[in-house]
DNA sequence: CATAACTGGCTGGCTGGCCAGCATGGATCG
DNA sequence: CGATCCATGCTGGCCAGCCAGCCAGTTATG
């Protein structure tokens, strides 16, 4: 075995862990993870979690590695289909929404690491390179649409990227945390800033 | 006395405590921020914590109170400086920068808060009031330059005021978890988007 | 039978909360 | 005016509970 951290992860076990420890995360946070609860709702006992990954750290930096993996195909996937400023546009706003109500833990779960990220290098580097990635893969794509004439936007694909994704995280932030401030209106003003920075083609 | 939870919280030694704890938060978050650790860095005993604010929770309710309190009233005095749409896009872009570069730790202790508001309900609605204070007095500023005929937008103004919120936090996040993404290149590009939902009245 | 997969009891270290008691300074009394 | 006595702010040792990590031992696999 070339390396210990590597004991055969794909198998069915780790991959329950590391789900189970996802969910867990996002719902009791990672103080409240302990490896007890987490093995109980994964179905394995105590001491798999250390066989397989050596420590809490290094199991937490796999549930990034793995949500970045998910996360980057499925939005790459949806853009795909994106082929109109507004299909972009749309796209966006549809996909916050789809956030904030359907899967608020993945809201949480970044929530949690980026909170890491400030004390451990290793979920720093991984956390960084998911959101990352995430900004690389729609930066492709909106270069793409940008080459084939059916989008145009100033700057680089990867800056308007990123600047999407965070106007994404801080209003999914900003809509989970009040209660009081209205999903629908928020969204539509955002979207018409979002549909500011791009323009059809000249 | 009324209520033991106000033993005399304006006192020299609970503000320092308060103050040790916020510092703390941010830096070590909030498991790491021990009661052994943060008395040492306030200069008082462990045991006075708790006979000023009863648990940690409590101490951590009275943080997020202190911040809402300190972050509103900063942001209206600098707000009330600003007359013109060139003037608010330039305020908003550069107190997204000086938070980036020199006040961080306030965007990593609403990180925390938010990762707590999960679950405690106090701390929820302590936070949820931190952000909605700061969100109204912000709207309140934009209202006040609508109606005088300064600048012209459309919606509620509360609405308008927790979107550019919600994009701040959001890029904040972004930029201090990425240190890959521009600062210059994305607060440019977002400050084109805040442009566009602001105008010059008709 | 050998090796790998897996289990769960154990432990040392740490943490929040508790509380018995100390110190300080002002009020009361002789 | 000095002695006594509290009230209140404050201290730090103690404790019960919890947790990550360890490891000796058991089961499955080939």
């Amino acid at each position: 075995m070339a390396n210990e951290t590597q004991r055969e992860l794909a198998g069915d076990k780790a991959v329950r862990i590391v789900d189970a420890m996802r969910t867990s995360v996002a719902r009791r946070g990672v103080a409240g993870s302990t490896f007890d609860h987490v093995a109980r709702e994964a179905g394995v006992s105590r001491g798999l979690l250390h066989y397989y990954f050596g420590s809490k750290e290094r199991l937490l930096v796999e549930v990034a590695k793995h949500d970045s993996r998910v996360r980057a195909t499925a939005m790459a996937e949806r853009l795909s289909e994106v082929g109109s400023v507004d299909d972009l546009v749309s796209w966006w706003t549809r996909s916050l929404r789809a956030t904030v109500r359907h899967e608020p833990e993945f809201v949480l779960l970044l929530l949690e690491l980026f909170s890491l990220s400030q004390r451990n290098p290793d979920i720093a580097s991984e956390t960084s390179g998911m959101t990352g990635r995430t900004a690389a893969a729609m930066g492709a794509r909106l270069a793409r649409l940008r080459d084939e004439g059916r989008i145009d936007f100033d700057g680089e694909p990867d800056t308007l990227a990123t600047t999407l994704l965070g106007f994404t995280h801080g209003l999914a932030l900003q809509l989970l945390s009040n209660s009081e401030a209205s999903l629908t209106a928020v969204t539509e003003t955002a979207s018409a800033a979002i549909r500011s920075l791009v323009r059809e083609p000249a």
